[in-house]
DNA sequence: GACAAATTAGAACGTTCGGTCTATTTTTAT
DNA sequence: ATAAAAATAGACCGAACGTTCTAATTTGTC
């Protein structure tokens, strides 16, 4: 009897999961959410596709497992870099940098969250992890555009507006490097952050 | 016997394909590029699905008459815009306004849009879509935006940082708007302006 | 009005999907 | 060593997909 209240994952169970969790990533980075089926993902590890549904109830759950944990990694990776940071300028740079470089470095990670969130829908038809990430970014991004408002570093802004472009600015870098996978990340880093400066400045 | 060779459509065939296109672009823009079947767009149209395949050689065909019309509808109605202007800061804040206003009046368009080119692959796996569409887009902004900086208007930024940038961050309004329908868009548009003057001045 | 072409509906096909069920093997605990 | 639990493979299910086929109906033409 397995996952009943709060039993905790064995050793074993949390190895198959984060295995089968990374066949996940791998199959929606390289074939889309569309093309990530259950079957496909239980190949990938060369398992029976019932095992996939044994360790996570639905295919939904593992979807949003599988979300849960980029983001979680993610954001986990940028966020000190931000406060690291004292003044806005700086904390937006160092925002742009760290994304850049977790991008660098996990690369399929951010094509399969786009990807998912993107097209995973609840039976009712809502995008709701789009929903959830989007507001997710607002709340960590806003604050810190706000607070470079405040402090007169920035000029006034509509935050959102200016929020959302960097967030689709950088996913269209991403995009941008799946299909030339020679450009310099740091280089296009770099014309963003001279443009947000810009963009942001007083 | 229709369409060998170069048969012209009659009006009841050219009628019936559009009102499947209509179909399919309401289709992709509420349920996603996944939800788009053949058999739910017969369904909208209330005819049969073998009516659609009729009509078209097969689902992809479908698409791509779709996207292409698509295109076509938006890049006539901005494109003159962009041209009745000559210094380039006038034709990049025309740019951005012809955009948000087709936005405005082709919501559904532009969605269905987005969706499909996101998702749509042929037989190899290809997003061939995005990538016609992301290299059209770079080939009518990039040399507006190299003029700029040629006359003197522009600073020397990388184009494609630029162009992608302004290209997604057009998508990410959209995107903001179906969300939040009461939004005012004019505002948004403005925001981008500053945001893209301040980004590319000299 | 008759005949051919264009158009349509609907059944059927093969495939894939997420999910369930059962039986079997492997692991763990005593 | 043995019994219970965990883990796995594989068959199976109903639904949905794109596509094809056939038969019927509508339309256009002489």
């Amino acid at each position: 009897m397995r996952s009943n209240s709060r039993k905790e994952f064995t050793f074993i169970e949390l190895a198959r999961r984060q295995q089968i969790i990374d066949a996940t990533i791998e199959s929606a980075a390289k074939e889309g959410y569309a093309g990530t089926a259950v079957s496909k993902v239980a190949q990938k590890v060369n398992i029976s596709k019932s095992v996939v549904l044994y360790h996570f109830r639905n295919k939904d759950e593992l979807i949003e497992e599988t979300v849960t944990q980029i983001y979680d990694s993610l954001w986990s990776f940028v966020q000190p870099r931000i406060l690291a940071e004292s003044t806005a300028n700086a904390q937006l740079r160092a925002y742009i940098e760290a994304e850049f470089e977790y991008l660098e470095m996990n690369r399929d990670q951010l094509l399969a969250l786009s990807s998912i969130i993107t097209n995973h829908r609840n039976k009712q038809g809502d995008l709701y992890l789009l929903e959830k990430a989007t507001e997710a970014y607002l709340d960590l991004i806003g604050p810190m555009l706000e607070a470079g408002q405040q402090s007169g570093d920035f000029r006034s802004f509509a935050i959102v507006p200016m929020a959302r472009t960097l967030m689709h600015a950088i996913n269209g870098a991403l995009e941008h490097w799946v299909r030339h996978p020679d450009i310099s990340l740091r280089d296009y880093a770099g014309e963003l952050m001279t443009l947000f400066d810009l963009a942001t400045q007083q």
